[in-house]
This record gives structure tokens, sequence and C-alpha cells, in this order.
RNA sequence: GCGCCUGUAGCUCAACUGGAUAGAGCGCCAGAUUUCGGCUCUGGAGGUUCAGGGUUCGACUCCUUGCAGGCGCGCCA
């Protein structure tokens, strides 16, 4: 249950009479108050309801409120402010219903009908190892879809592996380089556009391993032989960093599949059906762009679809695009059925969005395809930008980042802020064990609750059932109450913005909240929690704390952090 | 040149999608403080939300014109 639908649904039920027009009921909410003194929860329909009535919104609040007051017995006090608010302050024993409620799916909502959903992120090409600008938008989706799993949907993780064209031909060509110079000594070509990387050597040991018996001879050749496993290689590498972050796929599609399925004629087919492709000449990039001249080819039509230009299918030598490829692709990811589909991409992509959008528009009609952007990271140390490794050219691997400062801290950090603002990611402060450090201030939230159970032989896994909860009396303990009842806001607003920062914000002011408890025993011995000799009192506080540790659970296993027992 | 993202306290960022006196953490200032678990606590000061114009009862939020930063921009992937 979430107290804030179940009063506005309340409140609504109570005022049917005023009428409503459907087109803002959706505007009415039910909200904690910006500041404590508004008490409660606050109801803003007659802000919203003034104009159509044509009243003014105290007069009609006022209204409201008589309403209210004679109708429901929950509130001690029931406030008309201005601009039109109704704000309500409830009796302490509603108040502490509301924590009876919560068991291991506090937040969910219980109404929404399960979706299938397709959340595409990192697809990487499978050239080399995953680095920082990776884990951002791989964390992202990662969370994302536990949040989306946790709000009772069916969720498929999906990678796709860009196993096709000239990426993979120069990756191809590199190792095979890393071959021959592993074999005889002869010196890797520096000015081929080849990848420089080292760990192509590493790919090359791992590949000759595999071959065997195969005669390296020369590049035209072996190719065909070497391409397989050159992929392969890079992809175990890539699977073994994401496996470092807690991250496993659902599903992987390869690019190279889709072409051999030849998704991509039926896919032209539909498009050309809608009158959305046809052979033209691109007008001239602004810009850079010395050596283009005009040339027919065959394009998509995605102006239509409010993209800038329209955009290339086919190059001039009559082969397929890499964007083609990826129209297949989604074709096919269509096809597949989902309710709802989600891509994340790294914000160096943002330019691909509009061409994208628009083919998925045009392969199909509903608009049930988000794409999200995640920005940027900058590491720094000791207040200045970082780099950890000259591996990999200038790419800081994400290995690297895993190793320093282990899986709990990138995953809460690299969540901490908005996935479209761009993050600072500080080394000494994610291993700092401090308050200043957010990650170690929850978990030693979860630490110190444990610590509590056991010093008063409590299970903390065994519900207690027993407790009087009108011992709760403390305004710190108020405080925290309503804290744990914001959870279910926090859920609906991750859910509407597709944004999980939300949840560690949420888990930092909740840990915020019951360490204020636990330090006013310090002050007051009265507040110790566990410091003294009332048995009833201790009980009614253990439960108080046995749902807030309910709750930061939860949040916790959405992120894949760990509850940590012990610190 | 064009497109997307961003611009909020000294710094890093929130702000429930148009609501109340724009909030946190760090930093700064002033006090308190040896153990329920040590890696502190309580309070305070900090703002013309980049600038101008518009929309309305009401704007950080929407529209518009600028400015600044980031990213991207041909048939690469």
């Amino acid at each position: 249950m979430n107290i804030f639908d179940y009063y506005k649904n309340l409140f609504l039920k109570i005022i049917k009479d005023i009428p409503i027009d459907k087109s803002i009921i959706k505007k009415i909410t039910v909200e904690t108050p910006k500041q404590k003194i508004f008490g409660d929860i606050s109801f803003n329909a007659p802000l919203i309801l003034a104009s159509s009535l044509k009243k003014q919104p105290m007069q009609l609040a006022n209204e409201i409120k008589e309403l209210i007051q004679a109708a429901n017995n929950d509130f001690e006090k029931i406030e008309v402010a201005k601009p039109g608010f109704i704000n309500f302050t409830f009796k302490k024993e509603i108040f502490l219903k509301f924590i009876k409620i919560i068991d291991k799916n506090y937040g969910k909502p219980t109404s929404t009908k399960s979706n299938k959903i397709n959340i595409e992120f990192v697809s990487a090409n499978p050239t080399g190892p995953l680095h920082v600008g990776h884990c951002r938008g791989a964390i992202f989706g990662d969370v994302l879809s536990n949040f989306l799993k946790f709000y009772g949907h069916n969720v498929v993780k999906e990678y796709y592996i860009n196993d096709y064209g000239n990426q993979i031909y120069l990756f191809v060509k590199s190792v095979y380089f890393r071959i021959i110079e592993l074999q005889k000594g002869k010196a890797f070509p520096e000015d081929q556009g080849l990848y420089p990387g080292e760990y192509i050597i590493d790919i090359a040991k791992d590949v000759l391993k595999n071959i065997k018996n195969e005669n390296i001879s020369s590049f035209d050749e072996t190719i065909s032989i070497l391409t397989p496993y050159a992929i392969k290689s890079a992809l175990d590498i890539i699977k073994k960093d994401l496996d470092l972050m807690g991250i496993v796929h659902d599903n992987f599609v390869s690019e190279s599949d889709i072409v051999n399925r030849d998704i991509l004629s039926e896919a032209i087919e539909k498009l050309k059906n809608k009158g959305d492709v046809y052979t033209g000449v691109l007008p001239k990039p602004k810009g850079d762009a010395e050596d283009w001249e005009p040339r027919e080819q065959l394009l998509f039509k995605s102006s239509k679809y409010g993209d800038d230009v329209d955009r290339a299918l086919q190059k001039s030598d009559n082969t397929w695009t890499y964007f083609a490829n990826d129209v297949a692709y989604h074709y096919d990811k269509l096809k597949r059925n989902f309710d709802y589909y989600i891509n994340i991409l790294g914000a160096d992509h943002a330019g691909y969005v509009k061409r994208l959008s628009s083919a998925v528009n045009a392969l199909n009609n509903n608009k049930t395809f988000s794409i999200k952007l995640s920005q940027i990271v900058k590491l720094y140390k000791s207040g200045k930008p970082f780099r950890m490794s000259k591996r990999a050219g200038d790419f800081i691997l994400a290995k690297d980042l895993i190793d320093a400062v282990g899986k709990d801290s990138a995953r809460f950090m690299m969540v901490y802020r908005s996935s479209n603002s761009q993050l600072d990611f500080d080394f000494d402060l994610v291993t700092d064990t401090s308050k200043d450090n957010p990650i170690f201030y929850v978990q030693y939230a979860c630490a110190r609750i444990n610590s509590l159970f056991d010093k008063s032989n409590f299970d903390i896994e065994k519900p207690i059932t027993d407790a009087k909860l009108e011992n709760l009396k403390y305004e710190t303990e108020f405080n925290l109450i309503k804290k744990i009842v914001e959870w279910p806001k926090i859920v609906n607003l991750c859910y509407q913005n597709l944004e999980v920062h939300y949840i560690p914000y949420y888990l930092y002011e909740l840990s915020s909240e019951f360490h204020t408890y636990w330090n006013a025993g310090k002050e007051n011995d009265d507040l110790k929690i566990i410091g003294h000799s009332d048995k009833e009192l201790i009980n009614s506080r253990l439960y108080l704390l046995q749902k807030l540790y309910l709750v930061l659970t939860i949040g916790l296993n959405i992120l894949d952090v760990k509850v940590l027992k012990k610190m």
C-alpha cells in the first residue's frame, strides 16, 4: 500500500460531488510537504481545480477541508495554507499503522500490470576490454533493470554485439599482426590505423591457444579463421569485466547474425511500403568536408520523423551502412514483441538518438521506445583529475576502477547522480570510512542496526510481532517514520523518469535520520535505543528498526550493493 | 554552421515534471564531545536558479532570444 495514493483516492471519493475534468485528475496529488511545519501530507486539489471551477483556491481549499474533516477521522490537524494547499497532520496511532504494512514488497505498486521490457545497454564493440566510460552506462542499465523488476515487470537485459564491419576488420588485422609479432618477431605496424593497445597481445595469445594447429599464413587467407576466435576472446574479456561489476546480460544479439539472417531486406521492404526509402543525394555537411562530393545513394527519410536530415542506408558501393544494420536489428527487436524498449547510450552517441528513434517510429507506430543517455564520468583523486593506467592508450580500464574501489562503491556512486548530468568520481571519497562517504554511511547504518539486534539477543530476520508501537513518541522516532513512509514516492519518481539516482539519495537521507536517532541517545538516556532496562520499549524500537532495515535492504538490493551486517 | 545535453550556495549536485520560505553533502563560522559500535554531534551564515523577454493566480521547471561549457555531426562503427 502506498499511503499517498491511498489518501488521494480517499480524498477524491470524499469530494466526488465537485466536478473534475478527467484531463487534470492526475495533476492532483498527495505529497510530503517540503517543510515539516506543514504537517505530514498535503493535498493540492484546490490549486488544480480552482480555475476550472472559477473559484479562489483558498476558498475552495476551505470547502474541501470541511468535507474531509466531516468524513474522515485520521487527522489530528487539518490546515489550509496559502496559496491553496490543504495540510494534514496524522494522529500518531494512524501514522504508526503505516509502519506495520512494510514488507519485502514495500513500495512496489499493487495495481500495475506486468510488462515485458527489453533494455539494451553496454553494447560495446567486441574489440577489447571495457573502459571507465562504459561503466556508468553499464551500471545505470543494470540498476534500472533491477528497479523495473522490483516494480513488477519482466525485464530482458540485452547486449548488441557489433561483430561486423570495418572496425572488426581492423581489430582482427591487429590481432593478426600481433600473432605474427609473437611468432616471427616482426614489428607491429604503427601506420595502418590498427588497435595499438597491448591487450591485443593477450587476445592474440588466446586465439593462438584455441586454434592450435591452424597455419597462420597471409592475412587474407586467415582472416575468416581468426575472426570468430578474436571476437570470442574480446567478448570473454568484456563479460569478465561486466561480471566484476555484477552485471549479467540475458541476451546477446550478434550483428553478423542479423546480417546472415537477412533481416534487413524485410525491414527495408516495410520502410519502402511506407514511402520512407528513396534514392537521393544528401546535402553537403557543414564543417570539415574537404573530400565530400555529392553521390546518389539509398536513403531513409528520417527527417519525416524529426531527424535533421535523411540518413544513408547504403554506401556508394551499394554495401549497407552501419545504420542500416541497426535498423534491421531494431526491426528484429520490435518483432520479438516487447511492451517497452529502453536503449542506454553513452553521451558521445547523442547524435545518433534522432535517427534511431526515427527508424523505430517508422517501423512501429506505438511510442514505447525510450533512449537514455548516460553522461560522462570524470575521475578524481585528491581533488585532481586522475589517470590510473597507461594501458590501452589513454583509456582507464573498467577493471582497474573496480579493483581500486570495489564493486559496491562503484555501483553506488555511478548512479548517485541523474544519468544526464556529468559525474565526478573521487577515488579517495568512495574508499573513505567516514560519514562523508555516502556508501559507508548507508552500510554503517545497516551494521549498527544489526549490532543493536545482536546485543539485545534478537534475530533481525525474525519479525517482531508483539511490539507496542504507542511507546514510540520522540521526534527523532517520528522523523525516521516519516522518511520511511516516503519510499513509495521514490519508487514512483524513478518509474516516471526512468532514473534511479533517487534511490541512493533516499538511502543516504534515510540513514542520516537513523544516525541522528542513534546519536540522540548520547544526549538523552531516554533515547538510547537499547541502553536501558525497559524491555517493552526496546521491543517497540527494534520493531521500528526492523522495518527501517527492510527498506534499506530493498533499496540496496536494487542497487545490488551489499547489506553489511558487520564492518 | 547545425543538433543534443548542461548551467541552481565558494565546490559537487537535488528539487516529486508548473506549487508553499529553492534543499542536501563538502568547505566556512560558532559551540559540544572518550566508548549502546571507533572512524563525532548540535547549530549558523551562504541564492536576482547564466542574462533578457514572454505565457499565468504561480516559473529552476514551459515558450523565445542571447551567452558560456560538454558531446556529437558526412558512405566510420
